[in-house]
DNA sequence: GTTTTATCCTAGGAGCCCTAGGAATACAAA
DNA sequence: TTTGTATTCCTAGGGCTCCTAGGATAAAAC
């Protein structure tokens, strides 16, 4: 029988692809495996199991989210920086709903592994990048690319829940958001009395 | 045999405190019923089954956390109300990681039992409740709701997906955060330019 | 062409979800 | 108290999942 020149890589694209289509839980081996015309036991060689298959997934997604953004952020700086990189940040979840919840799990991903993948440690390079335009200094830095990435984050996660079921669509109240957002950064608050508490 | 005396509201409770014990995807139809000292099948006099399970399960956890909020904001108004709104927020999601993490899945809820669940309903309520005092009118009223729930969400889904890698604590950013939340609702910018782009 | 290495297979155990139908318990009415 | 009814919980079992062990076979190295 021909083999099916499988590789690490190909059975995690195909899982990623199938996240994309029916739900990330819905990615079993067994289904992978049926895509790739394959019997489940012969993605072991490549894969160490569910839950390897699911962090390369995730480092897949978080490549691939990074690439993106760098993209849209390449030679824009001020409010103009912002907007594309929570653009690029959105659609990337809406594109790849699947491969996009694979990041969400606090999965245990094999440290060699992680360490190839440049993408979750130059995803956050690229916030402070953004944020260079705005003069602010550590600790407000740091905490500002908090913010911003739980933001974006966190409406992504809840529109895809469901979250924003109001009337107003949940496109301009992201405009509104980055709006918001800018202006915030351009008025970044000291500290506060109280705030050690 | 002496019966176990189980109901949907007991089956729940008992995936609930395994999902914040062993993590959600470890909540298992086999698992809560050994928990229960029973067998498999015969949760499914009281529940459809595992989906409806989970969906059971969000709804509680959704329930829970909108009393905490509301006890922690009760009385409180201004920055106040929102500082204990967001702390409420978080440590709920700190206390009950399992059953947090329930809220944020997209699952097909019965309709009928969401019906009977005010929880998701009114923390969106007291979310505006708190927007009362930074005098905003609609429709930035609904989207600072959004942003503010957006802020919340993803902040503690990063940290508990281990997304804060820094050495500056989360406590610290998570103060900021509401300081620089605080602030943006006093000053919320009106429309920009190219916002229907 | 032969040897070595890797891939992909079959076989099978253990666990999971869920259904069907039977036994035992709690409860209601006589 | 006794009888009838409803519900709970059980056993049995099918089909799916993950994963391991060991064998056959294709590709690569010599």
């Amino acid at each position: 029988m021909a083999r099916a020149g499988l590789t690490a890589e190909r059975v995690t694209l195909a899982g990623a692809e199938l996240a994309d289509e029916v739900g990330l839980d819905q990615v079993t081996m067994s289904q992978v495996a049926r895509r790739l015309g394959v019997k489940d036991a012969s993605l072991y060689t490549h894969v160490r199991g569910l839950e390897d298959l699911r962090g390369r997934i995730a480092l897949l997604a978080a490549d691939e989210k990074t690439i993106g953004i760098a993209e849209a952020t390449s030679g824009r700086a001020g409010k103009d920086a912002l907007v594309a990189f929570a653009d690029a940040w959105r659609e990337y979840a809406h594109k790849h709903p699947g491969r996009y919840m694979a990041t969400q799990t606090p999965v245990q991903i094999d440290p060699e592994l992680a360490a190839k993948a440049a993408g979750p440690r130059r995803a956050v390079e690229l916030t402070y990048g953004v944020l260079r335009g705005y003069g602010l200094t550590e600790p407000d830095l740091t905490d500002a690319v908090r913010l911003l990435r739980s933001t974006f984050h966190g409406f992504v996660a809840l529109e895809a829940a469901g979250g924003f079921a109001h009337e107003r669509s949940p496109q301009q109240s992201w405009v509104r958001a980055l709006d918001a957002l800018h202006t915030l950064l351009e008025h970044w608050p000291p500290p506060q009395e109280g705030d050690s508490a």
